[in-house]
DNA sequence: CAGTCACTAAAACGAACGCTCTATCTAGAG
DNA sequence: CTCTAGATAGAGCGTTCGTTTTAGTGACTG
């Protein structure tokens, strides 16, 4: 088994806590005792406290749900197949989580809204990552870039909350229909994709 | 001016606040100094604390958001028309708003998915009334059962997740971009759904 | 072998939390 | 008027919060 560092314990445990109780409901004594550390580690690592544990935390389950996304989208060759697949793949880790492990960012970022905390710019840049490998993905399948960019913003939008709809619903059936309906809707580009890369050919 | 019970002050606070910053960062002495009202008033109109006030307001959010989705579908005849003017009011009053007064029960639902409380089960039943706003206005412009059950969730899935995105950007695109796109999906069905209706007038 | 440094450990601080308690005020009934 | 129930007011309870402080540990360095 691999030795974890102290440091990264810490963040993986904030990463898991934050995600299932949001910023405010997550106490720094929690994530110590969760992380097998003491208070005293956690502010010896993050000297400024609560909000860059936070951060840290947040960062990490940014590049866990792309790494997610990432496998599910370089699974299928078809961008339509794709994006069902982060769907399908989104329902089954949150049914084995025990419908609690969810988006990484969705709680933290609501409850920092009116704030100008530093949590809201890294929740705002993950959103944008995440957006922009589906962009990726699809430019890459021939895309024009303003459908792209409009159905990139939709799909991670509609992932987003048809992740809170299964959790609150305790059910795969929401994210298992937004996938299919995603499916769908990028599949209706299918035509003029086709063509456009038909004429690229010549 | 209409005179506002102090009961009817203190549930209207209480959803503002809860909207804004979720259900553990809402204290209850915010809300009653919100409301105008004293620490005892609170008490005296709910006997069994935070949790019952919170949802009485998550209650009362929930008519308030249904009731700007019903006033988007009546407005329009064509369901994909309406589900977009759905999505353009939520931009319109977000923006109005300065980002913050998002959906009434996002927030409240993400942090208490662990617990068997009240209130998760009231967020459960918030979505399944507006999902059913939508599925009947698509039932009522002719499309099958199983198609408009899948629409409804996936279209209230995407709102839900649009707003936050677009609370996070601090911007009215993800929310246009979700409308014109579920406009998309939703009239893609329409072929189907128009042969349908021709068939019944037969 | 003393000294330094990264790290762990735990006690204690003031502030805020949800909630209970008692006291006061107001308004209609007898 | 008195009596009473509903409503308002706020001091104070125990607890937990994020943070600070102080002490102690092991390991590597000069």
């Amino acid at each position: 088994m691999a030795e974890t560092s102290t440091r990264d314990r810490i963040v993986i445990a904030a990463s898991r806590l934050l995600q299932r109780q949001g910023y405010v409901g997550t106490g720094i004594k929690q994530i110590a005792q969760e992380a097998r550390a003491t208070l005293g580690s956690v502010y010896h690592f993050f000297p400024d406290g609560k909000e860059a544990v936070a951060v840290a935390a947040i960062e990490h389950g940014e590049r866990e749900f792309a790494a997610l996304l990432r496998a599910a989208l370089d699974g299928e060759e078809d961008p339509a197949a794709a994006v069902d697949a982060c769907a399908r793949r989104l329902a089954t880790a949150l049914r084995e989580s025990g419908w609690v492990d969810g988006c990484p960012v969705t709680a933290a970022a609501l409850e920092t809204l009116g704030t100008d905390s530093e949590i809201q710019r890294v929740c705002a840049s993950a959103l944008r990552d995440w957006e922009r490998l589906v962009y990726d993905k699809l430019l890459h399948a021939g895309f024009r870039e303003e459908d792209a960019r409009d159905l990139a913003t939709t799909v991670i939008s509609t992932l987003e909350g048809a992740e809170v709809t299964a959790q609150v619903r305790r059910s795969e059936e929401p994210l298992r229909a937004a996938g299919r309906q995603l499916a769908r809707l990028v599949g209706s580009y299918e035509t003029g994709v086709a063509e456009r890369r038909d004429e690229e050919r010549s």
